[in-house]
RNA sequence: GGGAAGAUACCGAAGCGGUCAAACGGGGCAGACUGUAAAUCUGUUGGCUCAGCCUUCGUAGGUUCGAAUCCUGCUCUUCCCA
């Protein structure tokens, strides 16, 4: 029977952990999670992790695995990943991943192009750089580090500038050099599947969960880690903002709109995003039974 | 009961006779995206048979070649005096 991993995917708040989970349950396997926050064992409120008992239901990895202090990324979720669903699936013929970190699952799925880790110096420099000189220095240094990316990238966006610099700067190659552009073969097929309803409801949903959020005390976690606020970990929706309260700078109450609007925004930035993805197969939250009855369809072919 | 100010697109708010389908902000919507991705950035936001046309600035009239902008009545809101 071919190995074949199943991810279930969608916009944040649509309700991807029950699915996956019973979907798991049905499988008689485990869940790897695909979650750039969740993966932080520091954090819990803010990031909806599954619950004590959802996660005493199924297996899960990459749940609380790792700390804020690591420098985790994409490329990291990819060979950590890889290694990981080799292991399940020497046990398994199902896995599942659910996540909705869109970049994440495409590491998974596609592969990032292997170059190194940026150097945390020469980013701070680099940004220091866009704060007093402006993102033009920054054009004008890439446009002679690597034309052919200069006339690809979107000039406008400096951590995309910042980036490249930081490879041609580390490495002394063209950034460019380092994107094959190909995807890469996985010993294992792809089902994917992504969970959306109507957008009002998905909207009523992310501002119930924030507003339970709170309830639960994301402020006070928030605050736990006011003091590393500048690690990228924290740079989250539902804590960024509670810095911004603790700051001075917003009302509390501010902070909590501002919540649910972030998370409105990423949500549909997500949808953008799997919505160019033509491997994927939409269904409704509540349509649990029709997305096993179609797994085992596909499964089985 | 008397007086003052105001009613602008989804919301807030500019505009004060033509260059206004109407600045700006918010929200919404759409898009980009390969090591920060819950990040970072971009576009768009009255309708249409879309280089043009149609309907919009509380409402009904009026002045004017021409009004969101001026005048009058009405409705509503806020404030002040009784």
């Amino acid at each position: 029977m071919p190995k074949t991993l199943i991810i279930i995917t969608g916009p944040t708040g649509i309700g991807k952990t029950a699915t996956g989970i019973r979907l798991a349950n049905h499988l008689q396997t485990e869940i790897v999670s695909a979650d750039s926050r969740q993966i932080f064992k520091e954090l819990s409120i803010g990031t909806a992790v599954p619950t004590n008992e959802e996660l005493e239901l199924v297996k899960h990895h990459f749940i609380h695995s790792h700390s804020i202090h690591d420098n985790y990324n994409a490329s990291r979720f990819e060979t950590e990943g890889l290694r990981l669903l080799d292991c399940l699936f020497s046990k398994y013929n199902q896995v599942v991943m659910v996540g909705g970190s869109m970049l994440y699952i495409d590491a998974i799925c596609n592969g990032i192009d292997s170059m190194p880790d940026a150097d945390p110096e020469i980013r701070q420099s680099l940004k220091k750089q866009v704060e007093t000189n402006g993102i033009e220095s920054l054009r004008l240094q890439l446009k002679q580090l690597d034309p052919v990316y200069y006339n690809s990238v979107d000039l406008k966006n400096p951590a995309r500038i910042i980036h490249a610099l930081e490879m041609c700067l580390m490495t002394g190659k063209p950034y460019s050099t380092f994107r094959s552009n190909t995807k890469k073969e996985r010993p294992f097929r792809i089902l994917k599947i992504a969970l959306n309803c109507d957008r009002d409801k998905l909207h009523n949903r992310i501002n119930l969960r924030v507003d339970k959020m709170v309830e639960a005390g994301l402020e006070n976690e928030a605050h736990n880690f006011y003091s590393l606020r500048n690690l990228n970990a924290l740079n989250t929706v539902g804590y960024r903002e509670f810095f911004s309260y603790f700051d001075g700078e917003i009302p509390r109450n501010k902070a909590i709109e501002l919540i649910k609007r972030n998370s409105r925004r990423y949500a549909r930035k997500q949808l953008t995003w799997f919505r160019k993805d033509a491997e994927v197969h939409w269904f409704e939250p509540n349509q649990t039974n029709e997305i096993i009855e179609f797994v085992e369809s596909q499964i089985k072919s």
